[in-house]
DNA sequence: CTGAAAGCGCTTACAG
DNA sequence: CTGAAAGCGCTTACAG
């Protein structure tokens, strides 16, 4: 069933009926309502692909993951989603599985007009080859981003961010304070262990190169960097930890040493995911806005697709420092005050 | 750049560069070098959706979770992702929020030809709609299922490991052994409570009906009831719960009680989540293949697509008791034996 | 307010 | 092995 099949059974011609789906303010009550009756008769729907070739729209966009089952990026997608949705389009996910290549992949999917946008939730490809891409075609980075890149942008302020945490251990008396990192070859990293830095020097407190340890993300290599951690002669009495997950490992690895958390080691981790405030002790941890990020990601990405000139490229966060019981203090939340 | 555009610079027909892209066997080796070295020097991309338009294959696929943020969707989501893009083919994601109007708008993009396939994750709609729906399109519902649908299904069989599970609990001693479902609008619940209550019988336990609570799937609805249980004049000695998340919010209760698992409470979980075995105590669950289901399912839905005959429509994978610490068993994995 | 006609960018059956 | 031509199902600028 096709539309001329419509226009044949309902008298009028296809463009009517065209005009009855996609502008009926230019059709007379009457031809709408003989025209309705038949679509509804015969469960006419349009052909999606058709209708797309036409209007070289296709009310598409892509969503770029490093990993779908991390519950801090499907909070950031379901936001995204959830904006697209009531506004008419539809989402490809790309999980990259952390894969470079992959990445690169999709962004062929743009090239052949396979969507109208795109979000990238990671960032590892090449800096001119993004700002390129972003000139042709409208494109959001969130959560993670790229220095002095010109592309829009969603993120928390990932210095200040981490420099607070530190600064928390710092206040309740701690001066031997590790930092276990993410994969340093991703920015987030980098800045939250510049925002570590910042708080140590600041308080003229000395850096340890041997309290700095890269680790992977995973519960494993939170619990692994922080066995190494408590071996040394001078083990650390707090630690700032680039996200929860790894976080959690730590408490483990701490356990696992007979010591506890907070009383011996005080533990602060990244991105507020549920198991955070379930887990035990419940972490002291950097909350990001997960969803809203991804809503405003979204409502970045269609305002380029409509052409409307973006005030702010770049969005930035709040975020807020969420007390748990992992460093053993009593406030109970910072709102950073910052906005830009 | 389309195109004819391609042909003319590499003077041939249009015919023949859409040759060299799609059957390149049917085309002479020099024209296919002249046609390519066209198509890298001006970095030709061919526009997907006129090829879709023309072919009527969109090669894209929809997959519709009741829940994106959730450990185990987001484990199966992953496992399709994986073979689709390996086959070509590109995911739509279609999260509901658990909400049924949202399944049903989902399916309108099958009916506008959106996408070639649909796999639902989540199985709440009318069972002869779906079935009406299965004979127009490719179509496979996995983890989810309707009983005696005639569509094809990827899933564990839930009345068996729930009876396993319970069976664990009776083994070792428990005889007041407590359940709480999940939704009891979905299948799974049933069919779980049903495996519960085989278990109890065969084994001439009573099943006492304050025994049984009906749970949301949240950690907060195990929390809640598990304290109505705790409050019971006897209560229970263990509890097989319909999901991690929930048996988490268990031990939570049983905590706050100043009571002991499995000491004093013996607990299974459901489902094998990344946190069942970093949660203190490590969960005894049953463990899903969630990843090779969602690839089972994936592959189930190429064949329909690609037209070929199913030998079986009902895929039934083998799932696992995992033992953990909730229990306070020393076994550790029993294996089921079952296979379809 | 409505219709006839063109055209979006490909692929493929047909002819040579 | 290659080309000319038709056509996939819509939408919209144009004419009336």
């Amino acid at each position: 069933m096709k539309m001329s099949d419509v226009a044949k059974l309902a008298n009028v011609s296809p463009a009517t009926v065209s005009r009855v789906l996609c502008h009926p303010e230019l059709v007379s009550k009457e031809t709408k309502q003989k025209v309705m009756d038949v679509i509804n008769e015969v469960n006419y729907k349009p052909h999606a692909v058709a209708r797309q070739f036409r209007t070289k729209a296709t009310k598409i966009i892509l969503v770029v993951v490093p990993d779908i089952t991390s519950a801090f990026f499907s909070e950031v997608l379901r936001g995204i989603e959830h904006v697209a949705v009531s506004s008419g389009y539809q989402v490809i996910l790309g999980d990259t599985e952390n894969n470079i290549e992959r990445e690169a992949e999709y962004i062929n999917l743009l090239y052949q007009k396979q969507a109208d946008g795109m979000i990238l939730l990671t960032a590892r490809l090449d800096k001119y080859k993004l700002e390129a891409l972003s000139e042709q075609y409208p494109l959001v980075l969130a959560c993670e981003y790229i220095d002095g890149l010109n592309v829009p942008t969603v993120s928390i302020d990932n210095i200040s961010s981490a420099r607070k945490a530190t600064e928390h251990l710092i206040q309740l008396g701690h001066t031997r304070i590790a930092h276990i990192t993410g994969p340093i070859n991703i920015v987030l990293s980098r800045d939250r262990l510049r925002g570590y830095k910042q708080a140590m020097i600041s308080h003229d407190l000395e850096i340890d190169s041997a309290y700095i340890q890269e680790g992977d993300q995973t519960f494993e290599s939170g619990y692994n960097q922080m066995l190494k951690l408590l071996a040394l002669e001078l083990p650390p009495t707090a630690i700032f930890v680039f996200n929860d997950d790894m976080a959690m490992g730590v408490t483990k690895a701490v356990k696992d040493c007979h010591l506890k958390v907070p009383e011996d080691i005080a533990v602060v981790g990244f991105d507020y995911i549920k198991m955070s405030s379930i887990h035990e002790p419940s972490l002291t941890t950097v909350a990001q806005p997960k969803y809203e990020m991804g809503k405003q990601a979204m409502e970045l990405l269609l305002k380029q697709i409509s052409g409307e000139p973006l005030h702010k490229k770049k969005i930035v966060m709040k975020d807020e420092l969420i007390i748990g019981e992992s460093c053993g203090s009593k406030i109970n939340v910072i709102k950073s005050l910052e906005r830009i």
